[in-house]
DNA sequence: AATCAAGTACACCGCGCAGTTTACATATTT
DNA sequence: AAATATGTAAACTGCGCGGTGTACTTGATT
């Protein structure tokens, strides 16, 4: 998933090794439920070299949070093509989303991280904010539709929340409450379709 | 909200004393970092009374779910009506599940218990069937609708999870995750009645 | 008035944790 | 080889918590 990062000196192995361990512990234990001491031992290092690299417990569960949220970011790019055909182009939009979603890493690191923030929101609130940021892709992708005539003049951010609800209440919220297993690529496929359909089943140019 | 049950015997005034202590405490400080010494300062009774009630935190803890969720349970009470348009059906069913879901109590609680279930696998499994098994109502409906003719015959439980994704997204989630406040009246109805309708555009029976 | 269940105050146990200190060891750089 | 930065081990400091035991008081029941 992530980590393909290289360390070089000693010093960037061992954060590296902190880091991996740490984000093993939070997600078995939580972030509260996590002693520092754990960590430690999990990532075969002096207590005191984590506190070298992070101030404290807080500093090093906002690194990772960082690290996660960068990489879905980075991940989830999306382009208006005027020459492919609207529900194609949603269709792949949509599973690109529900891969990353469905990702067990991400869930387990989602779950903990979700799990924390809900009950402290002085420590969620920026980190919330850099996360809606990153699902500008779905607004951008659907004024560009817009704007082509292909879509009718929806409010972009009402027509991505719907997106979205259903996308995560199908692929994101069984496996991160529920802790099933990932849909099977059928499933996947079949839920999608409907999704799309049902969209633009109401807001493509042109419908009924 | 709840607890309008009426107390008689001394016994039973103490027990709701330290349950509505203990929602506040959890609230302020989820499960893990509610201490019972608060709950017993707040409840204005001995910490061993506590103790006298529930044998530990947790069996006071689930209570406290149970109460929830049968108050949610019965609060969402759906009849299906042959002389109804469906799409008015529909809409007051969703406005039911708006109203309760918008609730700022039951927001407050639902966020301590998610919080710790999802960390807590084992404390959650039994809730969550019975809160799956409340949430039946929709899928009764549904069923009686595809029975009368007038809804194509979808999966009920698929057609059941996109509704309930889409009301979620709208009308739960900000709320649950990002702490913003309820939605206004206009939002809920014009919300709504795009939910109806994106979903009876490609489900009601004869459309398209 | 007597009885008995229920509540109370408070000390106590054991435990685990975040974070620090110190004295020493090991790499890396120059 | 010397100097410097980084890592290590282990003990230590506070602190708060879940839960228990006990001796005593209060309130309801008969």
């Amino acid at each position: 998933m992530n980590s393909t990062t290289k360390p070089v000196t000693r010093s960037q192995q061992k954060q590296q090794d902190i880091v991996r361990a740490a984000e093993q512990v939070f997600i078995e234990c939580g972030y509260r439920g996590a002693s520092v001491d754990a960590i430690a031992e999990r990532a075969q290092v002096s207590k005191r070299t984590i506190y070298n690299h992070f101030n404290n417990k807080e500093s090093l569960f906002q690194h990772i949070t960082n690290l996660l949220i960068e990489e879905v970011v980075r991940s989830s790019s999306v382009v208006y093509d005027r020459e492919q055909p609207l529900d194609k182009q949603l269709f792949d939009i949509l599973s690109g989303a529900w891969d990353a979603l469905t990702s067990q890493k991400l869930i387990e690191l989602v779950r903990v991280i979700t799990s924390e923030y809900m009950l402290n929101p002085a420590m969620s609130r920026e980190t919330m904010e850099r996360i809606t940021k990153g699902e500008e892709g779905m607004n951008i992708w659907l004024k560009a539709a817009i704007a082509d005539k292909r879509l009718k003049p929806v409010d972009v951010e009402f027509a991505a929340t719907m997106l979205r609800g259903m996308v995560h209440e199908y692929g994101h919220h069984p496996m991160l409450f529920f802790g099933m297993p990932a849909p099977s690529k059928k499933e996947k496929q079949h839920t999608l379709t409907e999704i799309v359909a049902v969209f633009l089943g109401r807001y493509q140019a042109g419908s009924e």
